[in-house]
DNA sequence: ACTCTGTTATAATGATTCTATAACAAAAGA
DNA sequence: TCTTTTGTTATAGAATCATTATAACAGAGT
């Protein structure tokens, strides 16, 4: 999977890993079982400290995204916490939402907004 | 209105001063027009430092939720750029799907979290 | 043996966040 | 006019975070 980093990005390093491979998982360009490349492997193709590289697969074994194995190193392998996501969720609406609704998008454009997320991402369902 | 900072919290205290704003302009318990208290009432009743409300509020100037006058304060004043929202909440919602679809929440029930968020949240439409 | 893995420790650097003082001009109220 | 209050700006210190840099370790694969 190609991972790029965007340097001038007001987003840290390490979420910004974070967040492509997430991207990965959903798409289903990465699946149950897949590695990752190794941390100093990553960063010496990205460009980045091994360190930024840890972090990150350190972040998405915190939250129950891959496993951490000696042998064959960080392996997709998603934790399904549905209460946990969706309190999570919740929380990450409620901001966006209220933002949204004072710049006068109706409840409806939100709607149609995430069913255009899903539709142009094929493999998030 | 009333405002409350959460020392505990991992977020900026400035960004949970812009965000309760937010949500009073969001609910309609902030409407166009009111007046935020000073800089440094707020930073005195809330118990922070002036340039930290001082910050929420330019940040809430330069996101276009309130015009700062030199007489009144801060006045709540959105600037409804409802392209350059969209574009906003596009990005928002992009990683929070993502990862809610990898935990298996449905594209339906996301949008029945969003409908439960506008019941809950009177105001918002 | 050698290499590669994740992990840990330590340290330096730079950016961000928050606080603390201080001062200024513009406006309001007395 | 005098005083107070307003936003704004400058400067400086402390704390935390993000990133990089070296280095070392044990476990596993070749």
């Amino acid at each position: 999977m190609l991972i790029e980093i965007d340097f001038n990005s007001d987003e840290a390093l390490y979420l910004q890993l974070r967040n492509q491979i997430i991207m990965g998982i959903a798409t289903m360009e990465l699946r149950e079982g897949d590695s990752l490349p190794s941390v100093r492997q990553l960063a010496e193709t990205v460009g980045i400290n091994m360190h930024t590289v840890n972090k990150a697969y350190s972040v998405l074994k915190q939250e129950g995204f891959v496993k951490v194995d000696r042998r064959r190193g960080a392996v997709i392998a998603v934790d399904l916490n549905k209460m946990k996501a969706m309190e999570e969720l919740k929380r990450d609406l409620l901001v966006a939402l209220a933002k949204s609704s004072c710049k006068g998008i109706s409840r409806q454009e939100v709607h149609e907004l995430i069913d255009e997320l899903y539709s142009e991402y094929g493999g998030i369902e």
